[in-house]
RNA sequence: GGCGACGUACCCAAGUGGCUAAGGGGACGCUCUGCAAAAGCGUUAUGCAUCGGUUCGAAUCCGAUCGUCGCCUCCA
């Protein structure tokens, strides 16, 4: 059996064989930093970070390389709007960029190259497509000959006649063809600039991507990534520059995030109607986010919506008390086929990821495993913690959606204190005194402490 | 204009030719409980935008219609 995935580049979903045995390298378009990034790009780098951790899940080694933008003209303008220079600009954003993937779950890529750190590469990859003429300078600039690339097009299904005759009336007239696009623009006065054989000046954005993926990964590899927005002209002109100087494939897979909307209007930095990932991180667990997202085919669009969250994170409780009360559960006698669950688990994510099937199949495996746990005989030990493997390998490594830290958030002088709390109320409740008992109870929600009596005793927990 | 996606219960959302149309939220019922909360169990679409067609058989394929959206320009 083995992992099957849509590829944008044939348009169908295919059996997926790395080019090396056992090991996947996978590229991932990351972002330019000229802003914090918002929820839209949150949920690119969520699944693409749960594609990674899928294949590490189903026993690959994963490369995993994601770029950082540090050069552009929406820094150059901020920083200009700022009175700072540009790469200030960059340094903070790349820094919040890490930081807020990092309270997202979002692992670390296994590097995070940036355009500027590649500079020498980006510079010989250009000189390399002018010497063997698909690309060519004028005045400083360079443009790649997009009709000296036979297959231009070939991922977004376009062709260059169209795009000529659709192409804006003020074409830049210096370019052989209103389709060829920038590999580098000349200096201009406020500007970093770098030192290239044909003249000073900063490098186009396409030509980042396909240096940083060769370089780190190789002239061909596994698979790339990004929002479904890049499909063209980003991911078409890599596809381009970097085939027409390596004459071989530059990625066999392409995989492309569907669009997060809100109210179901497209978000985006330009219209402004954006949420900043740091904004929704500051009212909902990180875990609840990503939940959400996963809810989602990640080809699909997907339409934000405050109630669609508080669903969510009612829903990823049941897996998240389930995964609590395996780890405290006494041995008992009912067993449960985890190894069936498990297989009904890899089979929904062998399809092209298909996180909501996945989840599908472990809210059927938590029902189970819930009815045999609080049945008479409970679950013997051999079940108990093999499904508490299964969930911890599932909503804990692979989706990031369960914490594997107690409710009370670590802090042992607050459950010292509970604890006393605690136990001086379960004596008032042994001598009925209801009412100091519910004092307690309210008091300490007002505080956003909750209190769940149970057979078993009393426990407490954070509210929210 | 060109290319493409989508329309499944009150909401979200899998399923793309064949057993009773997953799963989550909500609602309702029950169990547990001093009460509450939490948790658990159960119920909740003879029907998959509409109309035709292909087929022994379609949510799933084909056509038309209606509706929503995306890309073609910076954008995850």
């Amino acid at each position: 059996m083995s992992i099957a995935i849509y590829n944008t580049l044939t348009r169908s979903v295919q059996e997926f064989t790395p080019l090396n045995e056992g090991e996947v390298r996978m590229y991932c378009c990351g972002p330019t930093v000229y802003d914090y990034f918002h929820i839209g790009n949150a949920r690119s780098f969520v699944m693409s970070d749960v594609v990674r951790r899928y294949f590490e899940f189903r026993g690959y080694t994963v490369t995993y390389v994601m770029n950082i933008t540090d050069i552009d003209d929406k820094i150059i303008r901020r920083g200009n709007d700022e009175g700072v220079p540009s790469s200030q600009v960059a340094d903070r954003f790349a820094a919040a960029f890490l930081e807020d993937s990092a309270r997202f779950g979002i692992r670390p890529a296994s590097m995070h190259p940036r355009a500027t750190q590649t500079m020498d590469d980006m510079i010989a990859h250009i000189q390399g497509l002018i010497d063997n003429g698909s690309a060519y300078v004028v005045d400083g600039d360079v443009y790649f000959r997009v009709g000296s690339y036979q297959e231009y097009g070939k991922l977004s299904r376009k062709n260059i006649e169209d795009l000529e005759v659709g192409a804006r009336v003020e074409a830049d007239t210096r370019k052989e063809s209103p389709v060829d696009f920038a590999l580098w623009k000349n200096a201009k006065p406020g500007e970093p600039t770098w030192d290239a054989p044909w003249g000073k000046g900063r490098p186009g954005w396409h030509i980042e991507c396909s240096a940083m993926a060769m370089k780190y990964l190789g002239r061909t590899f596994d698979i790339h990534a990004g929002g479904n927005d890049l499909i063209f002209p980003h991911h078409e002109n890599e596809i381009a520059q970097s085939e027409a100087l390596t004459h071989q494939p530059f990625a066999k897979f392409w995989m492309h995030f569907g669009f997060l909307n809100i109210d179901n209007e497209k978000m985006s930095k330009s219209l402004g109607n954006f949420f900043t990932a740091r904004e929704i991180l500051d009212k909902y667990p990180a875990e609840v986010i990503r939940f959400y997202y996963l809810q989602t085919h990640y080809r699909s669009p997907l339409n934000f919506t405050h109630e669609g969250l508080d669903a969510a994170k009612t829903g990823l409780q049941k897996l998240q008390v389930l995964y609590d009360a395996l780890g405290e559960a006494p041995a008992g006698s009912g067993t449960v086929d985890v190894a069936a669950h498990e297989q009904r688990f890899v089979a929904a994510m062998d399809d092209d990821f298909n996180t909501p099937a996945g989840f599908g199949a472990l809210f059927d495996f938590a029902r189970d495993v819930n009815t045999v746990l609080h049945a008479e005989g409970g679950l013997d030990a051999t079940s108990r913690d093999a499904a508490r493997d299964l969930l911890h390998r599932t909503t804990v490594e692979v989706f990031g959606v369960v914490r594997t830290e107690s409710a009370g958030g670590g802090d042992k002088l607050l459950d010292d204190v509970m604890q006393l709390v605690i136990a001086l109320r379960t004596e008032a409740r042994q001598e009925k005194q209801w009412a100091l008992s519910d004092r307690i109870r309210d008091g300490l929600k007002e505080l956003g402490i909750v209190l769940e009596d149970s057979r078993d005793g009393t426990k407490w927990k954070l509210g929210e």
